[in-house]
DNA sequence: TTTCATTTGTCCGTATGTATT
DNA sequence: AAATACATACGGACAAATGAA
């Protein structure tokens, strides 16, 4: 998967994407740790607001949760054990 | 030596600049731990990460070296003795 | 052995200024 | 004007390793 800088969607949606996909694919298992916005940072080559920006784009859609000071995680599926 | 908040050169650089000099001019000798993050900090009234920037910046221009949990230090030079 | 402070590593939250489209 | 993107800067918090007491 690669970013492309000049399309019509903004990058930040692309990496969430991206990252939609890994959750769908089971890639990312649920209450797992998704990668920080360094880790996406360094691996699209993006600033940190694009990072946080396409992380909070993710939580909007309710796929993910962040907990302050510990990281973001993946979204138990509704019928999920507690 | 002061910082400059307002000017065109970043702090993060004008702290390692400083840093820098004491370097070349022998204050700080190879292999001695530089200030650490803390007191950069308090010396210049800035945040951390200011501070650590300005330590990363060193550390690309190959001046200091960093061991995690122990400090930074200087580099020795190319014909020191090991 | 245990405790404690120090130090860097790694997170997250927020804000401002600038540039580009 | 507005959205997107980047650079800089400040703030707080916890983790982990080290070394000294």
């Amino acid at each position: 998967m690669t970013i492309d800088h000049d399309g019509d969607t903004p990058v930040y949606r692309q990496i969430a994407a991206i990252i939609a996909e890994r959750i769908e694919s089971g890639d990312l298992q649920p209450r797992r740790r998704i990668p920080s916005e360094s880790d996406l940072v360094q691996e699209y080559g993006v600033a940190r607001e694009t990072a946080r920006r396409a992380v909070a784009y993710l939580r909007e859609q309710g796929l993910v949760y962040t907990v302050p000071q510990r990281g973001t995680f993946v979204k138990p599926s509704e019928g999920d054990v507690e």
